[in-house]
DNA sequence: TATGAATGAGCATTCATTCAT
DNA sequence: CATGAATGAATGCTCATTCAT
C-alpha cells in the first residue's frame, strides 16, 4: 500500500507524494477522520518528515487546497478559447469543469466538500477559487449580452446572483454525474447549458440551445 | 450560554432542548469538531442524559438530520399552492425554500453540508429528503410542458438532470443569499426563477420571466 | 425478560427476586460488568428500589455471597448423616456439595470465581464459609484416623493441609463435572473419593475405594 | 512511584515493563478495576504508549496471560528429571509447581483469578495451558500404573478425572500456602504427595508416602 | 411502596505533535 | 535527509448513585 518506499529524494519529489497522500485521505476520510499517520504511511514517509516539509495538519490542508483549485481552474481557463461567441465559451469551460472533477473526485470532494466544511479559513480558500470561476461566469454573461447588441438591463447584483447560480448547478450537476453510472461529462455540459442558456419556458415551447457539432475535436 | 438550568422537565421537551443544541453545534462546528460536552453544556443538561436520551453521539446526529430534513419539506410544501400553474408554483417553492433556510442556517448547515460529508449513513439520509425535493421539482417541470401544450421531446433522463441542476442552483443560492448582506429570499427567488424559467439567453434577450406582483400579500 | 412486573409486593418478597436476578447476573456477568440497571431489569423493579433495600451494589454483592453460602453449606450438612463412619460421611457430603453446586452454577460462580477476585472484602466472606467446609472435613479426618485406631501422627497443619487439599480438589472438580457433559455429580463424587480415600499409589496397585451400593435410596 | 523514568529505551525492554506492570495490576486490582492509567504510571509510561505497543485493554490482557502462562508451565517441566519414576517426577513437578506460584503471586493470580472472570476468550487461553498440565499428569498416572504392573483398569474418563483433581488440588494449596505464614513450597508439595498417593486411607492407617531426602541437592 | 429525571466521576482510546538521534 | 520513541490533551461513552415526586 502507498507509495513504494524509495529514499532519499528530492524535496520537491516528497512534497508531492505527500501531497498526493493527503489529498486522496481528506477527499474520502474527511479532513477531520483522515490521521496523520494515514496519510504519512500512504505517502510512504515517516510522520515527522510530513511536520518537516508541510507544518501541520492544517497547513497540509491549506497546501491540498491550493493546488486543488490551482489545478482546477487552470483546467476550466485552458479548456476555453476567448476569441468563440460567449455561448460556445460558456459550453466549452463547462465541459473542461465537468472532465477535471470527473477525473478528480479526491481533489473535488476536497475542495467542495471538505474544504467549506472545517472552519472559516479553509472556506474562505475556496472561495477565492469559487469567485474566480463566478468573476469569468459574470463576464461572459455581460459578454452574451453586449454580442446580443440589446444592451439589457442587467443590474450588477442580478449578474452576480445569475452566475452564482450557474457556478453552484454545475457544482451539484458534477456530484451527480459522477454518482449517476452513464452520464458522461459531456452530457451533463449539455443539460447545463440548456437549462441555463435556453431556460425551462424555451425547453418547455421546445425552443433548447443547440449544441455545436464535436467541437473539441473539430477542424474550423 | 445555554438554556437557563431549568431542572426536572418531561423527557419530550429536553430532548427538543438537545436537539436544538445539537443541530446548533453541528452546524456551527462540523460534525466531528463539535463535542458531546459542548452540546450538552450548551442544552443546559448533563451529558449522560444526553446519552441517556439520543444514545450516541451518530444517532443524535441522525435524529438532528431527520428533523431538520423534515422541517425544510414541509416548509416547501406548505408554501406551494398546487392549483397554480407551474412556474408560479416553482415561485412559491424557491421562496419558501430561501426562507426557511435563512431562518435556520445551522439546521441548513447540518443538511447540506456536514450530513454529506460524513459517511454514507448520514448522506443517505439527506439524499432521501433531497431526492423528494427534486421529485417535487420534476412534476413541475413535466407538468409545465403539458401546460405549454408543446409535448416536448424531453427524454427522461433529461428531466432528471434539469431538476438536479434547479435544486443544486437553489442549494448554492442559499448559501450566496445567507452571505451576502441585503439579498433577501425573495430576490434570491427572482434571480434563480429568472435563471431557471427564461435562461441566461433570453435574459440577454431581454426577455426575463417575470414575478407576480406581490403574491403572498395581493390585494385582488 | 426478568420477572413479570408485578407491583406492590412485600419487601421479602421483593428482595429474594432482586437477589435473584443480581446472583443470575454477578454469575454470569461478573462483578464489574454487571450492572446495576441490567440486575434492576431483570428483577422487574426500577434501580431506586434495589438501591432502596440493598443500599449499594457492594452490599447487594455481600447479600448474595451470603445467601448463596449459606444454602451451600445447609446443602452439604443437610446431605450427611452423623452417625455413618467417616468415610461414608465424606462420600455423602461430597455427593451433595456436587449436587448443589451442579444446580446452582451461578451462586456458584459467584462464590468460587467472583467472589475471590474483586477484593479482601469479599474474599474475606467467602473464606468464612470455606473454612467452615474445611473445618468439618477436618474433623471426618480426625475421626477417620480414630476409628482406624492407630492414633496416627498427623500434626495440626497437616490435617488442615489436608482438608485444604481435598476442598480444593471438590471445588475444580466441580467446575469440571459441570463443564464435561455426561459426569455426573454422583460420578464426580466417586472419583474423588477414590482419589482421596485411596490415593493414587493403591489405586494403581487396584486397590480402589469401594463406594456403597445407592446409598442414599438404600433399604437398610 | 513505579520504575525510575528512563527515557528513550528499545521497543522490546518497554514492552517487558509494560507487561511487568500490568501482571502486577491485573493481579491485585482485578481486570476490570485496574485501569490503564494505573498501569502506564506503573510501567512509567505514558498511556498512548502503551497502546503503541499492546494495542488495547484486551491484547494487554492477553499478552500477560500468555506470558505468565508459558513461564508456569516451563518452570514445571523444567523442574522434572523424566527418567525418574512417576512418584518422584510428581514430587519435584509440584514442587517445581509450588515454588514457582509464590514466586509470582500475581502472576499467579493473573493465571487463576482473573483470566478466568472475565470471558470466555481470556478462560480459553488459560484453558489451553491448564490442559497441558493435565495431560502431563494423565501420564504420569498412565506411567505409575504400568509401573506397579498391576495393569490396572484405570478406564480414560476416570484417569482425567484424577488429573483434574489433583491440578485442581494443587492450584487451591498454592493459594493456601501462599496466604499460610509459614508454609514453605516444599511442605505444601510433601503434604499434597501425601494425600494423592497415599491416599487418606493409608494416612490414617500409618502408611504414608515418604519423600526422598533432600532431592534437589543430593548426589545419589 | 415505587419511580422518572438527572449527574459526578471515571475509563478506554485516539490524535496531532515533538524530541533525540 | 529521515525516523523510532514518546506524550499532553481530548473525546465518546458508561456507571453507581441520588433527588423530587
Amino acid at each position: 500500500m502507498g507509495a513504494v518506499k524509495t529514499k532519499r529524494m528530492p524535496r520537491a519529489v516528497r512534497e508531492q507524494q505527500m501531497l498526493d497522500a493527503a489529498v486522496q485521505t481528506f477527499g474520502q476520510r474527511g479532513y477531520m477522520a483522515a490521521s496523520m499517520d494515514e496519510i504519512a504511511e500512504l505517502a510512504g514517509v515517516s510522520k515527522p518528515l510530513v511536520y518537516l516539509y508541510l507544518n501541520s495538519k492544517d497547513d497540509l490542508f491549506t497546501a491540498c487546497i491550493r493546488r486543488e483549485a490551482t489545478a482546477l481552474t487552470e483546467a476550466v481557463r485552458g479548456g476555453v478559447d476567448p476569441s468563440l461567441p460567449a455561448d460556445r465559451q460558456l459550453w466549452e469551460g463547462l465541459g473542461a469543469f465537468f472532465t477535471h472533477t470527473a477525473r478528480n473526485p479526491d481533489g473535488w470532494s476536497v475542495l467542495h466538500l471538505q474544504a467549506r466544511t472545517h472552519g472559516e479559513r479553509f472556506a474562505a480558500e475556496v472561495a477565492a477559487m469559487r469567485e474566480e470561476l463566478v468573476a469569468f461566469v459574470t463576464q461572459l454573461i455581460l459578454a452574451g449580452a453586449r454580442e446580443a447588441h440589446h444592451d439589457p438591463d442587467l443590474p450588477e447584483r442580478e449578474v452576480a446572483g445569475l452566475a452564482e447560480a450557474l457556478v453552484g448547478a454545475a457544482e451539484s450537476l458534477a456530484a451527480w454525474a459522477n454518482a449517476t453510472p452513464g452520464v458522461t461529462a459531456r452530457q451533463a455540459a449539455a443539460t447545463l447549458m440548456n437549462f441555463a442558456w435556453a431556460g425551462l419556458g424555451d425547453l418547455m415551447a421546445g425552443s433548447p440551445w443547440t449544441p455545436p457539432e464535436e467541437p473539441e475535436t473539430q477542424a474550423g
